[in-house]
Parts: structure tokens; sequence; C-alpha cells
DNA sequence: CGGTCGATGTTGTCGCTACAACCGTAGCGA
DNA sequence: TCGCTACGGTTGTAGCGACAACATCGACCG
């Protein structure tokens, strides 16, 4: 890592460079946007919603905390921190799994499932008005494949890659 | 915000949310790649380093803490405390502008420096691996207009606008 | 059986960011 | 000259995520 990889590391053409510039001022300010949105409307953070809403959408209203972790791209330290705030405010509960198993399953309570369909209209609304309706339908599918060709490389064992078209199931919740 | 509003809220495509789940992954995973990396092999942040990358930039190897605020679309007091730890490190230095003005100059230390010319090809390695070696030309290009599509929704005012294309100074240690 | 290993979660701690409150100074009008 | 306001910046606090240490339980192997 000394400083004469200098010369021979290849450097970024104006095109490349431009590029990562934008791209990296996206990253800083959106999830922020999407946050400030959430909270302020619905008091819950950006990832607290993913979670409620993944559970929003299983048949059982429910989920193993190692699956939901996966589907969140996180970890479990960090879901089960949140699981414990979200429970404490009678979003969802935890039980153990029935039958020979240690693993535990957070259920959605009837507020959490409210809480998800009073939040969700603001939340797609938010997406629409901040990148969706900016782009044009083309981009739109260009986006698709460069986020896709990116995540081939942050995920290369393509081991949360089930998160990817989840939205074929069956309530209209999923954003 | 009731539920009422699920009847009357333009829903996702099917395109359209693909995409959305895809480049919701992207803004969860990026960022802590980018970190770690730099975390890792150069003991800074990614924000930590576009401070230092953006002192190293200048003519002067110094900015007022305003304008390294906006360039970083950062704020003030986040600012404050990053440029404070750094300062600890020895990495940069605080002096009020001469001159009659209250703003703070931060100036860049050699120490400083050597640490940007040291940590920029092991980073500049790690955005080609996580994202433009994952793409195409065309869709580098794509991915240019699209980030500044969003970008004009994120900032209608344009107030952080200067950050963008300021890769036209002198020194080659931009991203 | 006994012991080790791996998988599943939880907890504790530290560092960073957001937010709000605060301070000092320049500019400006009465 | 006296405020008043706006700007530039710092500090304090609370909350969240990363990381590591710690349980616990099942499985496998001798």
């Amino acid at each position: 890592m000394g400083q004469n990889d200098v010369m021979t590391t290849p450097w970024l053409t104006p095109r490349e460079l431009s590029a990562w510039v934008r791209l990296a001022s996206v990253l800083e300010l959106l999830p922020g946007a999407l946050d400030a949105q959430l909270r302020r409307d619905a008091g819950v953070t950006h990832f607290d919603y993913r979670v409620l809403s993944l559970l929003s959408e299983t048949a059982a209203h429910a989920m193993r905390m190692s699956d939901l972790a996966r589907l969140t791209n996180s970890t479990l330290p960090r879901l089960s921190h949140v699981v414990h705030r979200l429970e404490e405010r009678g979003l969802l509960r935890r039980a153990p799994a029935p039958g020979r198993s240690r693993s535990t399953i957070a259920h959605l309570t009837d507020a959490g499932l409210q809480h998800v369909i009073d939040t969700a209209p603001g939340h797609v609304r938010e997406v629409r008005a901040l990148v969706l309706d900016a782009l044009t339908p083309e981009q739109v599918d260009a986006l698709h494949d460069i986020s896709e060709q990116i995540l081939g490389r942050l995920d290369p064992h393509g081991a949360l890659r089930p998160i990817v078209d989840q939205h074929d199931s069956g309530e209209p919740l999923s954003p």
C-alpha cells in the first residue's frame, strides 16, 4: 500500500470519475433522505420499515431471525437490536420456534401490520419522488442491470441473493 | 397518511420494484464495503478520506470548514466532529482565517498528505473492483446520467452541486 | 457417553451521526 | 452607538450500527 502503487494503479478515466463522484453523492444523500421521511412521518427507520415490511409480506406474518437478517442484507447482531426495540414498541413479538430448533421467530403484531399499512403509501411516494420519477423507463431498466452487476461484486457467493425478487409473494406491501 | 391512501397511491410496477429493490440493496451494502476497506487498510472512514482527499486537491492543501462541509455533502456539526478527530491524529490542523472573517480554515499536514497518497491507490482499486469494473462503458455513462437525475431530486436548489466535477483541479487524487 | 464443533441468537461496548442548543462575530439599520 | 439578525462554527446528547464476547443448543465423532 505504499505510494509506489500510484504508478501501477490504473487510475479512473474522466468519465469513470465523473460517474463515480455522482454515485458517491447519491450513496451519501439518498439513505438519509429516505430515513428522514420515514422518521418524520412514521417514527421508524428505513431499516425498521424493511423488517416490518418483509414480515407483512409473509403468509404467517412471521419469520426466523436468521432469515430476516439475510433478507435485509444485515447481520444477526444488528437485527437482534432492532427487533428488540420494535418489540418494546409493540410492533412485533419474538417467540422460540416450535419443535426441535434453537431458532427464534419474529411475529408481526396487529399494531405492527397496521403500522406498515399506514406507512407504505408515503414511503412509496418518496421513492417515486426521489428516484423513479426522475428516470425514464429505459433508465429504470438500466438501473436494474447496473445494480445487479454491482451486487454481484458485493456479494460474490450470492449469500443474500434471495432478497431479490421477493415481490412475487402475496401481499402488496413490497417496497 | 391513512390507509385510504393505499387506493390513491400509484404503486410500483414490477420493473420499477425490481430495480428499486436492487438499488436499495446497493445503498445498504456498498457504503459499508467501502468503509471496511478504508478502515482495514488505512484506519480512516470513507468520510474521513473524502475530507483529506478534498484538501489534498487544493493548491494550498487547505479549505474553509463551510466549503468543506458543502463539498462533502455533509453538515457543519458532523464535519466539525470529524475534523476534530482528524486534528487529534495529526492529519490536519485548524486555524482561524486571516483577515476579517470568523471562518476556520482546515490545513492538511504533511502527515495527512502522505496518508492520502498512501491510501488512494487501494481505495481506487476497491472502487474499480466493486463498481466500475462490473459495468460496461455504456453502463458507466448511464450510471452518470441516472445519478445526476437523482441528485437533481435530492438537491433541487443545487446547493451542493459544486461538488460535482471538482476533478479538474490540479492534483490527481480525486476519488 | 463425553467432548468438540458449528449454528443461532443475545448482550455489551465503542465510535459515529443527527439534532439541537449554544457562542462569537460581522453586517446593517435606526 | 446600540441593538438585531444572520452567518460560521463548536459542543452536548441521544440513538443507531459494527464488532466482539458470550450463551445455548443440536450434531457429529471418538
